[in-house]
DNA sequence: CATTTTGCTTAACAATTTATTAATCTTGCA
DNA sequence: TGCAAGATTAATAAATTGTTAAGCAAAATG
């Protein structure tokens, strides 16, 4: 949503792949970090919050798996999108990953062309799941193609970044998202706006929609719910 | 999520509790089905592949402690709730249901009326997915992702510190938690605050929930249970 | 190309909610 | 009884959010 070109983290303890597979996606457009360890995945993809973290299972430090298991258990990690390198046979690894939340696998070997076409498609997966869908609640309805709402069938405006704050709260009605996550998300993890902002931009969605459909937790965040 | 209605399967060698049980879920809205033994119930399993599986232990042909670990080996049930009927005060039961794989437990004897809720309370831990860590202890509910606290499914505000405290205690239900302990977790190790602070957020929560859950542990400290 | 409009951000201040303290009761128990 | 630990209450402090208006930049308009 925030920044155009996607965030890309590749964890390997092969330098040459890395290099490989991070100069090839790098021609088509993609911002790429690279990491040799678990640990230091861990610490990058903190840092620069990816789109896609592709991990190799077998690493040193911490292994793919466990990887996959911290960044899932932090909140801003939830809607990543994590796939392994595995090797060819190793069923094991595809089971113990899908337990720990990982999205798909990539075998290895692989070639550079199959790479970078496979990680096309899952950001065509991840843009699909975004917009295509329309949310609807009560007599709320929100068009993601057509960045619009409805409420009781009478469009409502919203500026971009009104929008896209309100479909995110409704992409999980009743979860709280943190300012921090709502900052990461909407403006992007880089980009350092004031305190006020994020009141001001739901203030101006509350009043446009006229319902009470944001709920405030103090301390915390905001909730979208009806 | 494919289908719409979600498909129960109970085993139990009694006829009587599984007709009673079964007709009170379907009047719910679930679909039921039965079997007399572990055998049997294996064998259902696999032909309807239930949302959820109720496990009496005793039971004729296969206990429920083998079914389960039978069923968890097959991948098609990695996903599936399993949970087991046990005797009032059965620990070792308890134990041993939980190294093989049990999501959690019913004690008999049962009302229908009881096993529908917590059928339901099954059923919401399944579709909020990730919200896996919600907290639940007879009526009440703790949903850390929707920073709320559900009493019979009353929604209750607690404050951020109230809703904190209250989490940190129903972590470990009946763990009594010393005063230093709580300073540390919730309120930090450099922070200093007066000796009654920790009171009055205790008795603000006691407030609002309503009832008992929170016990005094004099001169060590609180612990939750209900 | 100048003008207008729209959207985003900020700053200042108001309003509200939450956290803490201090003072005063209760209660259990030696 | 009298003390000690906790409960209760209300007052106050602190933190957080709401509101408004204004400035600026980018986009739209004529």
């Amino acid at each position: 949503m925030a920044p155009e070109t996607k965030k890309i983290l590749i964890a390997d303890d092969e330098p040459d792949i890395l290099e490989i597979i991070s100069y090839n996606l790098q021609l088509h457009g993609y911002s790429v970090f690279t990491a040799k360890d678990g640990e230091h995945a861990i610490k990058i993809a903190n840092e620069v919050h990816p789109d896609l973290i592709i991990l190799d299972i077998m690493m040193p430090k911490k292994n793919g798996i466990e990887v996959c298991k911290q960044l899932r258990s932090q909140t801003d990690f939830q809607d990543t999108i994590i796939v392994f390198l595995t090797a060819l046979n190793d069923e094991l690894s595809h089971v113990r990953g899908l337990e720990f939340g990982a999205d798909d696998f990539i075998t290895k070997p692989i070639s550079p062309k199959v790479m970078v076409s496979k990680v096309n498609s899952f950001f065509r997966r991840i843009n699909k799941q975004d917009s295509s869908r329309a949310i609807e609640m009560g007599d709320l309805r929100i068009e993601p193609e057509e960045y619009v709402v409805y409420y009781k069938d009478q469009p409502i405006n919203l500026a971009k970044k009104e929008f896209e704050l309100l479909s995110y709260l409704a992409s999980k009605p009743g979860r709280v998202f943190l300012r921090n996550e709502i900052l990461n998300k909407i403006w992007g993890n880089d980009v350092i706006v004031g305190d006020r902002t994020i009141d001001v931009h739901i203030r101006k969605i509350r009043q446009k929609i006229g319902i009470d459909c944001i709920t405030t937790v103090k301390g915390v965040g905001y909730k979208f719910e009806l």
